[in-house]
Parts: structure tokens; C-alpha cells; sequence
DNA sequence: TTATATACTGTAAAAATATACAGTATAAAT
DNA sequence: ATTTATACTGTATATTTTTACAGTATATAA
């Protein structure tokens, strides 16, 4: 499959994002008013390419007339059964069917950005983000965390959620609680591995 | 769900084949054409039909602005379109197709129990208990509520999402934030009525 | 230096589409 | 006997939408 432009990508995930949002394909004008595009012609000509790459299809004359033949992302499947795994204690990999819990039905598109699990909330440290004991927090399986991100972070042993804040070779482990205090790593002198980053959270009352 | 007549089945089948085989909802005529009708009427007043008994939704003014709300057979197996609605100021319904700001693909039984829509909080008032301002609730609409239920209940013309505190007449609505203050009812003075409780919540980081 | 690909703006017209309105017909309910 | 709901036909129009055409700008490759 032919590589992407960063605009095509741009505007397949829009057709993909407004299909799940609404369940019938945006017209060009509307790829635009997303987009940003002032002409419908911008649009037009993406979709063109996207169709001769591929990715999608055009029924030439029809209004809405898109159809996605290769998604981005898993798109497509619009209902999976996402692990919930629990923060545990000490060492063991993140992902490990010995370590998933139970099973969600839910459409992995459901929060803005993709994920790839559910995180069983331990602990009080992220009480003031409003996350509590037990929440689920969704991760998306990514390294690519800018500061300020709510990040699943393995330091020696142990797996933690908190805010992350990179400075150079200084990062910040910062909790959500007055009562817990901010974990500092000189990463030239300990590792630190980004397992992911939340996308999103749900909570069962 | 209220019932469908024979044709309303027909039709609602043929969209459901139409957006399966292309992937983008038939217009009117296409319709008219598949179930052989000869004016584009007989579609529409069966598409409205439809509507009326919550089945699809049409995007009015939108060409192929159908929707599948819920689908007769298994083609969407456990995942619904959750209607998300804002918690409008005053006095409208509840459940209407205008207040539906977006629909998220998602099981319906997700949470313990069961739902029936996503009520999209505004302010503060119940930050305390960890919901923040654009959380999605997720209601299941019942009268049937307990003391401590989180609950969405119409006071007047105002909805509000509190917990729920009753002994005998007197009724109290409780906030989860020490700026608030709980809203006391007499019953025998002042009517409300409990629109639902919630059973989860989700929220997009 | 001249192509060539990417990435658009702006306009316009033809075609597709939703949708209103005026009817007709039939069976079931009151 | 009359209303009501279902189930359409047929026509017309305003709006939405696709899509062609004529340009502009920029970066990269030949």
C-alpha cells in the first residue's frame, strides 16, 4: 500500500473521525470546514488521491459517496473487546493475557484518540484529576508523550499513572494529590519507559 | 422500542444491506428503487417513521443523512449509537432528537447496568466525586432511585445532576463541591421529577 | 533552470437529493 | 358510517453536492 502525504492522512482520518461520529460520510465541503480548507476543490483532490492510493473509494456521481476500503487505524471494527488490566504492584509486563482482568465491549474510537486497554486505577495519587480508586483509564500504546500528557510510565519495577514533565535529562513524575509528592529522575542515571498515554477514562457507579 | 409495521422492517433492512454492501446510506430514490416503490414519498414517510420510533435518525437538509440508531438484526451486534445530550439550561425535554449533540458507538451494557444516554455535565458542581465539567454520565432512565444515587432530576424547569437525598417529603439535592450549597424541596410545595440515574461515566483526555 | 508533485483558492454549473404538497386506495378501529 | 393509520403515486422546487476549470504558491528533483 502507497504511502500517505500528511494531508491525505489528514483527511482520511476526517472522513473516518465523521463517519464514526455520524454514520455516513462528510461531503467535500465539509472535509474543508474541518479541515480548514476554503475551497472544495482542496478536498476534491485529496479524496482523488486517496482513492487512486487505495484507501478509499469514490461512487463517482453519488452525494456522500465514500466508502473507506483500507482504514488508518482499526476503524473499521467498531466494537471490540478491550482488556482491562490492573496496575500491578511490581514488574510485570503491561500487556499479558495473565494480567488482563476481564473484557469491555466498546468501540476502541470512542474517546478522540484510539487506545489499546483499559488501566485499573490503584491508589488515591491522581484524585484531584478527578480519577479515583478503580476508574479505567484508557492508554493508547505510545512512547510519543508531550508534558503535561497523563502517562503510564515504568521506572525499575514499577508501572505508575501520573503527569509527565520532561526537562532535558530531568523528568517529573507529577501525581494529582497534595499528600503524594512529584517523582524526580535524573535519567542518566535511571531509565524511565513511556509504556503509553491516556486517552480517556470510564467509570462504573 | 415500539413495533415496527411490515414495510417500515423493509425499509430499515434495505438501508441497513445498503450501508453494509457500500458503505455510505442510500438516498430516497435508491430506496424507492430496491423495495420498488415509484415516489421518493413512500421512502421518506417510512424513514420518518422510523425516526419517530427511534430507529435511525435523519440529519435533515443532509443528502444520505440516515443513521442506524438500532439495528433490526445483529449487524451491529453490541454497539449502539449513544445519543450524548447536554445538560440544556432550562426546560426542555430530556430525550429529543435537537438536544442530541453526537452519538458514540458504544455497548450499551458497558457499565454494570444498563443506559440509555450520555448526559454531558457543565460546571463544578459535582467535582468533589471526581466529574468535571464535559464528562460524559451515562443515564439509565428510571424513577426508581435510592438514597445516595447520583441522579438527573428536573426541579421546575431546571435539570440537574445531584445526589439524591429523600426522607419523607422532604427532599435534598446534594452537590459534590463545598461552594455549592444542597437544594432542599418540599415536596408538598414544589414538584420534581427524576429524569434517570448514572451508572458510569466516561471522559476524553 | 525547468519540470513535477503537493497543496491549495475561487467560481460556476450540472446533477443529485431532500422534501413539501396534493392526491388515491385500503384495511382496521371506533 | 366515519375516522384513523398504513401505504403509497406523482410533481415540483429549493438546496445540497459533485465536479470541472482556471489559477496561485512552494518545495523538491532533474
Amino acid at each position: 500500500m502507497k504511502e500517505l502525504t500528511k494531508q491525505q492522512t489528514k483527511v482520511l482520518t476526517c472522513v473516518e473521525v465523521y463517519l464514526n461520529k455520524t454514520g455516513f460520510p462528510p461531503t467535500r465541503a465539509e472535509i474543508c470546514k474541518e479541515l480548514g480548507f476554503k475551497s472544495p476543490n482542496a478536498a476534491e483532490m485529496h479524496l482523488r488521491a486517496l482513492e487512486k492510493k487505495g484507501y478509499i473509494s469514490i461512487q463517482s456521481g453519488s452525494s456522500r459517496g465514500i466508502s473507506i476500503v483500507k482504514s488508518q487505524q482499526a476503524f473499521e471494527s467498531n466494537s471490540d473487546r478491550m482488556p482491562v488490566i490492573g496496575l500491578v504492584a511490581a514488574g510485570s509486563p503491561t500487556l499479558a493475557e495473565e494480567n488482563i482482568e476481564k473484557r469491555i465491549s466498546c468501540d476502541p474510537n470512542m474517546f478522540e484518540d484510539s487506545f489499546d486497554y483499559f488501566l485499573k486505577v490503584k491508589g488515591l495519587s491522581m484524585i484531584d484529576a478527578g480519577i479515583h480508586e478503580d476508574d479505567l483509564v484508557a492508554i493508547k500504546k505510545t512512547t510519543d508523550v508531550k508534558n503535561g500528557d497523563l502517562v503510564v510510565i515504568r521506572v525499575e519495577d514499577e508501572v505508575t499513572l501520573k503527569y509527565y514533565k520532561k526537562d532535558n535529562h530531568n523528568l517529573e513524575l507529577i501525581p494529582a494529590n497534595k499528600d503524594f509528592s512529584t517523582i524526580k529522575i535524573d535519567l542518566r542515571e535511571q531509565e524511565a519507559f513511556v509504556e503509553g498515554k491516556s486517552v480517556g477514562l470510564i467509570r462504573t457507579h
